[in-house]
Parts: C-alpha cells; sequence; structure tokens
DNA sequence: CTTTCTTGTGCAATCGTTTTCGGAATCAGG
DNA sequence: CCTGATTCCGAAAACGATTGCACAAGAAAG
C-alpha cells in the first residue's frame, strides 16, 4: 500500500524532486524533453501526487466546502450538482457535507472544513441565526452564504440567495391575474427567514391586489410533502372556499397534491396549485405544476463566482447580497377561472 | 486568514510542540496539569489541527471515500445517509463523489480519493465492469464494492450487497400467493448486473411456480421514474391482460403509478403493484407501495464493518462477499385476488 | 576572448503535524 | 545516600510536496 513518491520518480529519471516538481506543475522554465521523461516515468510508475503534502506547503487545496441541511431532498440535491459541476469546471473539487442545525452540528462542520483548510465555504442556511455563526467562520475563511439571511449591518457577510420576496409577489400577482380571488397560502411563515420573506411578499401583494388570503401552516414541521399532506387535508376536511393554493416549496405542493386526489379534487379544474423551487419531480408527467424556478444553475454560478472572489481577494471588495429573481414556469397545475 | 499552528500554542504554553501535540492526542504519558493547561490555551486561542499535516506524518485520514452515480437519487441519497451516520459513529468522516460510468470519471474519482489518502473506498457500481476497475485500485486502497457485480475468480474483491436474485424469486412469490397468475416485469433485464440478476430471480421462481410473466423494459434507460411512465404507458395502450406487475425499482413503480392514474386504473383494485428498494417515497400517504426493502442500514453497518476490518488488517483475510436479504414490506399496493 | 544574459537545474528551507528515542527529574526501596 | 523505576517532556527526524535562491552551462554580444 506504501505510494510512490516525488523522490522516487526523481531517483528513476535521475534528477532532483526540484525538478520533478516542476515538471509535474509545468512551473517555471524546464526542459521539454525532461518534462516528457519526467512524465512518462511518472505515468509508468503509477505516481500519485501526494495532495496533503501539496496542499500542506502551497497553501492550497482547490477544494470548496458546501454546508447543506438535507442532500435527500431534491431541491438540495439539484443545487449540489449545479455547483459541484461548475466548481468542477473552475478547477474545484467540492466537499460535501450534510447537517441540519442543531447540537452544534453546523460548527463541527465548520471546524472540519477548516481542518481540511478548504479554500472557501459555501453555507446553505435554513436557519435564522445563520449569520452569526456565518460572520464568525468568515473572518477564518472565505465564505458565501447560500439562501436568505437576516443580516447586521455590523457584521456583513457575503450573501447570494433567490428573490424570496419577489418571488412572492410574482405568486400573488399571477394567481390574481388568472381571476382568483381566494386563495390559499400553504407553508410556514415563521422560523425560517426564507419563508418569512417568501410569505411577506406574497401577502403584501395580496393585500394591494385585494386578493384575499388564509395561511395554512403547521409552525413545527418543515417544507415537506408530508407536511403538505396534512394541511391540505385538514383543509379539505374543513371545508375549501379557495380556488387557488400558493404552496411555499414544491413538496408542499406535492403533498397538496396527494391530498387532493383522495378528495377527489381535481387540479386544475377545481383548485389550481402554484409551487415555489422548481425541483426536478416538480416536471413529471402528471405532475406538471406551475412553480417559480429558483434559477439553480444561476445561483450555484453566482455564488462560486463571488467565492472565487473572496478567495483570490480576501482584503478587497465590499460585501455583496446578491438577489436572483426567481422565474414562472407555467405548466398544467394553474388554470385561468372566470370572474 | 493564518491559522494557530501548533507551536504558536507551544510558546503561549512554554512547552515543547511535541508535548502540546501529546496533550491534544492523549497519548504517551502526560502530567494532567499541563495537558489542562494546553487544552485552555488552545480553546482561547481557537486552535485547530492542520489535519493535512496530521495525516501527512500519521498516515491515516479517518477519511474515506463513498463513490455513487447519483446522489439526486433517492435510493443512493439514503444509501449514503445511513454510510455516514454509521461512519460517524465510528469515528470516520465520508467524502462523497458523485459520478456516473463512462468518460473515466470514475478513474477520476479513485484518483482524487486516493491522492487525497482516503483510508478506503467504498464504490456503489451500477456499471457491469465495474470489477476490473475496481480490483485494480484494492491494490492500492481498501475498498469495499456495494452492489452487485460480476467477479471473476482470479481477481478477488470485497463485495457488499442485498441479495437481488432472492428478491426477484420473493417478488415471483409473493405475488403468486396473492393469487396472481400473469404479471409483468418492469425494467432492465441487461446493463445493470443488479436488475440481471434481480430478473433471473424473478423468471425462475415465476416458472417454477407457473406464473407467466411478460416484460416491459426500455433497454437504453435506467430506472427512473420517467422510464417507468413510458414503460406503462405503452402497456396500457396496447392493452392489459395481467394483474400485477413487479416493478424492479421503486421510480419505475411510481412512473407506472402515474401512468395507471392517467388511465384510470386503480391500484391496487385493478392493478396490484410491487417496487424493489423501499425509498422513502414509497411510504408517502397516497403511494402506499408494497416493495422489497433493501435493508440500507444494515447494508451501510456491513459495508463500513467489512472496509473497515480491511483498513486495520490489510493483510490478512479472505475477499468475501455479504449477500443480505432483502425484507417485503407490504403496504397498499397489492391485493389478493380470488381465482 | 571576456562579459552578460538566458535557460535549466539543484539545494535547502518550509508547511504543521506525529513519533521515536533519549534524558532529566522525581520517587521508592534498600 | 545510592540505585533503579517511573513520569514527564524535549530534540530531531520523518511525512511528501512547493518554492526562493543560487549557480552552472551555453548563447549572444561586445
Amino acid at each position: 500500500m506504501a505510494h510512490v513518491t516525488i523522490n522516487d520518480i526523481a531517483r528513476l529519471a535521475g534528477v532532483s524532486y526540484t525538478t520533478v516538481s516542476r515538471a509535474l506543475n509545468n512551473t517555471s522554465e524546464i526542459n521539454s524533453d525532461t518534462r516528457a521523461r519526467i512524465l512518462a516515468i511518472c505515468r509508468q510508475e503509477g505516481y500519485r501526487a501526494n495532495l496533503l503534502a501539496r496542499s500542506l506547503s502551497s497553501h492550497r487545496t482547490n477544494l470548496i466546502g458546501l454546508i447543506i441541511p438535507d442532500i435527500a431532498s431534491p431541491f438540495f440535491s439539484e443545487l449540489y450538482l449545479n455547483i459541484e459541476t461548475y466548481a468542477l469546471d473552475l478547477g474545484y473539487q467540492v466537499m460535501l457535507c450534510n447537517g441540519q442545525p442543531g447540537d452544534g452540528k453546523i460548527e463541527e462542520l465548520f471546524e472540519f472544513l477548516i481542518g481540511h483548510r478548504v479554500d472557501g465555504i459555501i453555507l446553505f442556511s435554513s436557519i435564522n441565526n445563520a449569520h452569526d455563526l456565518f460572520y464568525k467562520y468568515s473572518q477564518t475563511v472565505p465564505t458565501v452564504l447560500l439562501g436568505d439571511c437576516v443580516t447586521h449591518a455590523a457584521n456583513p457577510v457575503n450573501i447570494v440567495s433567490v428573490d424570496n420576496e419577489l418571488g412572492g409577489r410574482m405568486a400573488a400577482e399571477y394567481l390574481y391575474h388568472l381571476g382568483h380571488r381566494k386563495v390559499l397560502y400553504a407553508g410556514l411563515r415563521l422560523g425560517s427567514i426564507i419563508h418569512v420573506r417568501r410569505y411577506r411578499g406574497f401577502a403584501d401583494k395580496a393585500q394591494d391586489l385585494g386578493l384575499q388570503v388564509r395561511v395554512i401552516e403547521n409552525p413545527g414541521s418543515s417544507s415537506t410533502i408530508e407536511s403538505g399532506y396534512q394541511l391540505a387535508k385538514q383543509v379539505f376536511l374543513e371545508g375549501l372556499e379557495e380556488t387557488a393554493v400558493f404552496a411555499a416549496a414544491d413538496a408542499i405542493a406535492m403533498g397538496v397534491m396527494q391530498s387532493a386526489d383522495e378528495f377527489g379534487i381535481v387540479i386544475p379544474d377545481q383548485l389550481s396549485l402554484l409551487g415555489f423551487d422548481n425541483i426536478s419531480y416538480s416536471a413529471l408527467p402528471n405532475i406538471r405544476l406551475t412553480t417559480l424556478d429558483q434559477q439553480k444553475k444561476q445561483q450555484a454560478k453566482a455564488t462560486m463566482d463571488l467565492l472565487l472572489e473572496r478567495i483570490h481577494h480576501p482584503d478587497q471588495g465590499e460585501f455583496t447580497r446578491q438577489l436572483i429573481s426567481p422565474v414562472l414556469l407555467e405548466r398544467s397545475s394553474c388554470r385561468k377561472i372566470s370572474l
């Protein structure tokens, strides 16, 4: 299990290890014949650079850490994939860390990633108090917060997020223009700033337009199919007066769909359903959920670009907060109703 | 962005860095007062061990690499989570690598992981020629292949897998005992050894029992909802004579469900549906898919245990092939029919 | 035929740890 | 008071790379 080192190669090639290093990194001037010979020997001997040693001396790992709350959730795994793809293009590997807030798990992951001297960290925050934690670690390593967050002017951080408030407004506007006048908001309003903003945008715009909204929420739970299912079930049992529902996440919308199905409520004929996120399942043949697309690819790009900017120029540059506009994606779960 | 080193701590504590190292690792004899004092200083200064340096000199990283084909697929993300949880208990972190076979991607990931000197690697293989690749790298680093694989006696490797053939047989037996006599097999028969075995078990047992099976498959595609949807759609269009379908993966079963829904075919009243995997979605209120559970937790444990065994005793021990029996999980998608 | 650049290469220090070996200090037993 | 164990700690050599600096050889210029 012993590995071939740069010294072994040097000995075999009859040069110093310095030269081998240069041949590998193609840095500084080196005779091209020598270089070719060395590389050939490397290949032949199955040389694999020890990245630990390399990073230790070069002070860079080409690794960026990504902390997300739940990789089993489609939204996050898709986001991860987008980030990874783009990072790879840029020559970075991403080290994924899966961790729900609580019990100091996030701190643990930060410590782990910093211990490994990743070049930068992206934290997807789903918690409200991410900010302070984040600010603390951003002193040590370049960081970008992905996802909405309450900010303190005193502790600026770098943020990239979808514009949740705008998304909320777009949702209200869309449903209103489709002719709906009474709608449901299914999702959290508290707990996560993401939903706070999504709700605020929705509620504000609804009020402007004279759109009547009733909130159904389960304060304890999160954005899961199951929670959407339970929420909808309760409404259907109590009696439905609304003609549309805005689910603050696609997963919630799926749950609503399931419940509607059980109650024999046809979507969109009897009830329009609008989601948020555009996870891949939403495109499925008989889901075809109309939803607000999160522009994951664009978010991934913006996040990585900002992070690299901070990695390369740690001291200059203002802290920024980039908002990405969601895009309405019309499929088949909403319908126009006559007034 | 400079980090506190062991030397800084040593200076502050008025001891040598050797002593600090010992205090941190609690190895060899050290005065408990000194140790406490050093640890206090570490905490106060925010010392974070450089894991690169540590691993370089200690020859262990406490990292294990996991290569899986698609983290966005529920089965894999759930498997990953199970492995990670168990690994963490054992003091290992897992480095996740997402990669479909093709274009040398798997080789690349192996090189990456070995470059980082992970202590061991788990490869989930969904390809038939994984074996040779795997055998090659298993000379360099302890490895366990998770998932079925065609083996060559000459190049033994360590394998943990669900018993796909048994699963297939269980499926045939279950449907037969429910009274079905004509069934569909939806899934691949080629391409992936996993499905080859699943099908073989199913077909063999069916023949024994006198169960008539028709295969529907889309050779090009994989185990996705979309592919299950297309498969079923075609059958429903052509005309359905069977009373049950065994989907070789839960995702396929979901697609079948969707299609059935569109055709107004009620499950399980008009058609029984049996899956394989037990992904979390299968438990959803109106999916409630009866399926063969893969025992992911048990697989994760067996895989890690085997890997650790190989890490600690690289030279001794036989190569093993552990098969884990799937467990039939009855929910509501299959019904008994009267003969 | 010197001088001055280039070009290519090697030496040695460094990165931040662990680990082996040995030595000082303390202590118990005679 | 001497001796041998025991405890604790430090010096120094790894680990496997990168990198700044020096220097030799040959080419170009005077």
